[in-house]
RNA sequence: GCUCCCUUCGUCUAGCGGUAAGGACGCGGCCCUCUCAAGGCUGAAACACGGGUUCGAUUCCCGUAGGGAGCGCCA
């Protein structure tokens, strides 16, 4: 039989870190054995849902690759199949309206509480079915008092718990609207839902589940509750830890092999295998194989992986994102070398494509700042001769390549007896402003012959200048 | 408070009764080298604790401790 599993996030916020591995491991059960990823929109709570959000999880989804083969199918739009189903179940007695007041279920709360009971539902509504006036009432699910529900829960293994333990929870409000429990186990049924996967927060809840699906006459979906994501302080992951919305990743210019790839290694692992293509992933993974003990996220290494990918990637595919990144960063890539050059020759040196396009900088403008450390460091006096013979090598050299430029420099550094070294790092200062670039021959091929001169006539005048200072 | 879940280097993890407890990120050192990276080599770094079971426990069982989740007309 073909599985079917489903991501259903509720539209109160945007798609975050968390919510992308749990939809990541659902998308690829779904894929690896050649099933069926829905997904569905849980907005019963039309309070908090707002259509941003559900548009923000979908635009993720989609950034990420993981496509979805059906929906999104909106709980809004089901209404009248929960009031249906609800209605069966009150007739059939499995449910039953519930006439209490918010007042008097916090009140039985405070009692309870206070007697160091366990606060629930004690089901007093279970056998008065006149109405009360001015009352709307809930439907509350009958469940069984004794007895244990068990759950073979794929990495969990077996969870039991004590009927007794549990309450008549709400399946329909006041205004008829389904609670989560009713939402989820109507759809997962009616959807044909074969594996829920889903965080561990929801562990607890699945025996209620569990006897909504006894009472509705529905079969049991294979569940497998996946452990949290927490911040870097054990603590649960939120905002500060980096639990943004997954599309500020974008922003910020990781790439969505690079996230996908550090979320699966998150609870999940083949062997020493730390790089996984997409194609990978769904080859080996299976929720079975997902650990139990919650992870600690961990930016530090997703810029690793990021890095991983924007150094094996082919340039070409690099570019839109770099660009774009140009843009945020304020520079025109029309006034310089073309994009999948400088990936060329900063992919090993970038973990981000923001980092990538910010570092490219000086390639794009005709003035550029001197790092007034490197410098003073290296444009001195003593090689001002050897700037100048080379700025003179540099005036006629054809072809203006990587090559030409490092035979070039060689010569000159032979002829003033320098080592290379002597020469390069000052031409890397004059031409880039800082200390830091890809090879020097490479660097200045791609600032070009025209800005090249120029700034080793800026770095001239500079040296001029701190000999006369200096007397 | 009650119920459920979890526990190997700082972090992600391998391990599935007998191992020098392996890999990766990060950190230190060395090599390469025109800088920075990348790469190579290398170092420090872990089985939460206490009982069992067993010839033998990181591995199986039970406690304890610590962490997490749930106990809503939120999802």
């Amino acid at each position: 039989m073909s599985i079917k599993t489903r991501f259903a996030p509720s539209p109160t916020g945007y798609l975050h870190i968390g919510s992308v591995r749990t939809a990541l491991f659902s998308w690829l059960q779904a894929r690896h054995y050649g099933g069926t990823f829905v997904l569905r929109i849980e907005d019963t709570d039309q309070e908090r849902s707002t259509r941003e959000s559900a548009d923000a999880i979908l635009a993720g989804m989609s950034w990420l690759g993981l496509n979805w083969d059906e929906g999104p199918h909106y709980q809004t739009e089901r209404f009248d199949r929960y009031a249906g189903l609800a209605e069966q179940l009150v007739a059939e007695g499995n449910a039953y309206r519930c006439y209490c007041t918010k007042e008097e279920l916090d009140e039985m709360r405070e009692q309870q509480v206070a007697r160091g009971d366990n606060p629930r539902y004690d089901g007093r509504c279970r056998e008065r079915s006149e109405p009360r006036e001015g009352v709307n009432p809930v439907v509350r699910l009958r469940t069984p008092d004794t007895g244990t529900v068990e759950i073979d829960d794929l990495v969990r293994g077996r969870v039991t718990y004590e009927n007794e333990l549990l309450d008549d929870l709400v399946i329909l409000r006041p205004d008829g609207t389904p609670t989560f429990h009713f939402g989820v186990v109507a759809d997962d049924a009616d959807m044909g839902i074969t594996h829920v996967i889903r965080g561990d927060d929801h562990l607890n809840n699945t025996a209620r589940h569990i006897h909504l699906q006894n009472a509705l006459g529905f079969d049991h979906p294979v569940y497998a509750h996946l452990p949290m994501i927490l911040g870097e302080d054990g603590s649960r992951l939120s905002k500060r830890h980096g639990a943004l919305n997954v599309l500020e990743y974008r922003e910020q210019g990781y790439l969505p092999e690079a996230v996908l790839n550090y979320l699966v290694r998150l609870g999940w692992s083949h062997g020493d295998q730390e790089v996984f293509s997409v194609d990978e992933m769904i080859e080996l993974f299976d929720v079975e194989d997902a650990n139990a003990s919650a992870s600690k996220f961990n930016p530090e290494k997703l810029r690793w992986l990021n890095q991983q990918y924007i150094m094996t990637a082919a340039p070409l595919d690099l570019t839109p994102g770099l660009v774009e990144q140009m843009g945020k960063v304020g520079i025109d890539p029309s006034r310089g070398p073309a994009p999948q050059r400088v990936v060329e020759a900063y992919r090993e040196r970038a973990e981000t494509l923001r980092e990538l396009a910010m570092s490219a900088e000086y390639l794009y403008t005709d003035n550029i700042p001197l790092d007034e450390k490197a410098a003073k460091k290296n444009l001195r006096p003593v090689v001002k001769e050897a700037l100048t013979s080379l700025r003179d090598a540099f005036t006629e050299l054809e072809p203006w390549t990587a090559e030409g430029i490092h035979r070039a420099m060689q010569d000159v550094a032979d002829k003033h007896e320098l080592k290379f070294g002597k020469i390069g790092q000052p031409v890397r200062v004059a031409v880039t402003g800082t200390g830091v670039s890809p090879p020097i021959d490479a660097t200045v091929e791609l600032v070009g012959r025209e800005r090249t001169l120029a700034r080793l006539d800026a770095a001239l005048v500079y040296i001029e200048e701190r000999a006369a200072a200096a007397g």
